[in-house]
DNA sequence: AAAAAAC
């Protein structure tokens, strides 16, 4: 199969060949016909499936068969997607496959001066790619008119049903002719896009989905059992690895981003962070030289867990699981793209276990355990529940005797003299970063302040910290 | 609970 086949025009062919596109992937050849034909179409795929040229090539040819006279100009196509960068992204994939033609594209989005994406509309726009909330502005704002729109693409359409979202999305509908073509695109296919389809399709094309595990199957995957405190110890010593030449790392929130991308800096990593906090500047900064390698190391948020187009990504690190375990499969499959190898590392602390667990459930397969890294997970051995004490009762700020107890009640784990001393004195004489089996009986959760039995008052307390 | 998205 090539795009020859497909019927495409020269130009575009012209175009793709310039980006030594020759084959079609699998959503290319099954969505390119039934969107030149006029058909609706629902494609269930995941980005990295080549999704976006599945609609934006015939996109390209079905507005450049017809021409609209200047007086009569108007928007002829929108795309709407949930992030900016995504917006951009799409909008390059127009320009470049659109190189030889005369449609014009315009990309617009928050976080960024209104100015400029006025005037390119005002000078007459065939291809308009968007995020929600700029566009539903300026409709307001009277400065774009979708009323005769012809071609409709809900991209990534279940994160569209994220909250607010969805409410977005309905204003921007209601704003679009009832007679148009739509296309939608989504990872996945919950009940609620179910009811979108049905109501804004008409007799759609179902293009049939790679199966989320075949893109998984390519990506070799393991998990590191890590104590939360030294995820960042740990993430430093596995970087040093000279083969992890790209890593995209995802954190759970923005601030565990900038603290990752603070610690990694003050190590002499090259690294930056990407998250929603993050003016759009920073935003597009950070991804720039990510992907042209003047930084090694890119800290997300879930901004990035999908959609983003990195070439020649080595890693993914899940720094944190992410609790949904969709959101996992969407992660890891940012790398092992266009037939290259891909790694996925994942960090599990004990409170991550039960994600680890939905996610193995998810894609059906196992992720082994790397067991000799220098900051293996304390074990703990929790009593059955018979055999557990009750919990003491808080009646009075008192401190209990657990808490009396507590170790990290008194040096906090961290800085106090107190602590100091307790680890001088019941530390073994250890070779604190030396790799440890994790079947050995439980190790610390540092390096120095360590006991030698699971019934030591350490572990024990530890347990009932957790209740 | 956090994340993204408009000023």
């Amino acid at each position: 199969m090539n795009f020859k086949d497909l019927k495409l025009i020269a130009p575009i062919l012209r175009a793709l060949e310039n980006q030594n596109y020759t084959e079609p992937t699998p959503i290319q050849a099954q969505a390119i016909p039934p969107v030149l034909a006029g058909r609706d179409v629902v494609g269930c795929a995941q980005t990295g499936t080549g999704k976006t040229a599945a609609f934006a090539i015939p996109i390209l040819q079905k507005l450049n068969e017809t021409s609209v006279p200047k007086q009569l100009q108007h928007i002829r196509a929108l795309i709407l997607t949930p992030t900016r960068e995504l917006a951009l992204q799409i909008h390059e994939s127009f320009e470049a496959y659109g190189t030889y033609l005369k449609l014009r594209c315009c990309v617009i989005f928050g976080g960024v001066s209104q100015k400029p994406q006025e005037e390119k509309l005002k000078r007459g726009v065939d291809i308009l790619v968007a995020t929600p909330g700029r566009l539903n502005d300026l409709i307001s704002q009277g400065i774009i008119n979708l009323k005769e729109i012809e071609i409709f693409v809900l991209d990534e359409a279940d994160r569209m049903l994220d909250m607010g979202f969805i409410h977005d999305v309905k204003r921007v509908i209601a704003q679009t002719p009832r007679k148009k073509q739509n296309l939608l695109f989504s990872a996945t296919m919950p009940p609620e896009i179910t009811d979108i389809v049905q109501a804004l399709l008409v007799d759609p094309v179902k293009v049939a989905v790679t199966p989320v595990s075949s893109t998984v199957d390519k990506i070799e995957q393991s998990v590191y059992f890590v104590d939360k405190a030294n995820k960042r110890e740990l993430l430093k010593y596995l970087l040093k690895d000279p083969s992890i030449t790209s890593a995209l790392v995802f954190t759970r929130t923005k601030h565990g981003a900038d603290r990752v991308v603070r610690d990694l800096t003050r190590a002499n990593f090259k690294a930056a962070a990407i998250h929603g906090d993050k003016s759009q500047g920073a935003r597009q900064t950070a991804l720039s030289n990510f992907k042209d390698g003047t930084i090694r190391v890119l800290v997300a948020t879930d901004i990035a867990a999908r959609g983003i187009d990195i070439d020649e990504l080595s890693h993914v690190i899940n720094f944190d699981l992410p609790n949904i375990p969709e959101t996992y499969v969407h992660r890891i499959g940012r790398t092992g793209r266009a037939g290259l190898s891909g790694t996925a590392i994942s960090f599990c602390d004990i409170e991550e276990k039960p994600y680890l667990m939905s996610i193995i459930k998810l894609i059906k397969r196992d992720i082994p355990a790397v067991t000799d890294h220098p900051y293996p997970m304390m074990v703990f051995e929790i009593p059955p529940k018979e055999a557990r004490p009750p919990r003491p009762a808080r009646t009075s700020k008192l401190p209990t005797q657990a808490e009396k107890n507590s170790p990290r009640k008194q040096d906090g784990l961290r800085n106090s003299k107190q602590g100091k001393n307790r680890a001088a004195s019941t530390a073994l004489p250890a070779e604190p970063r030396a790799p440890k089996p994790r079947s050995h009986k439980p190790s610390g959760k540092r390096p120095a302040p360590k006991t030698g039995s699971a019934n030591s008052p350490i572990t024990k307390n530890a347990y009932f910290r957790k209740g």
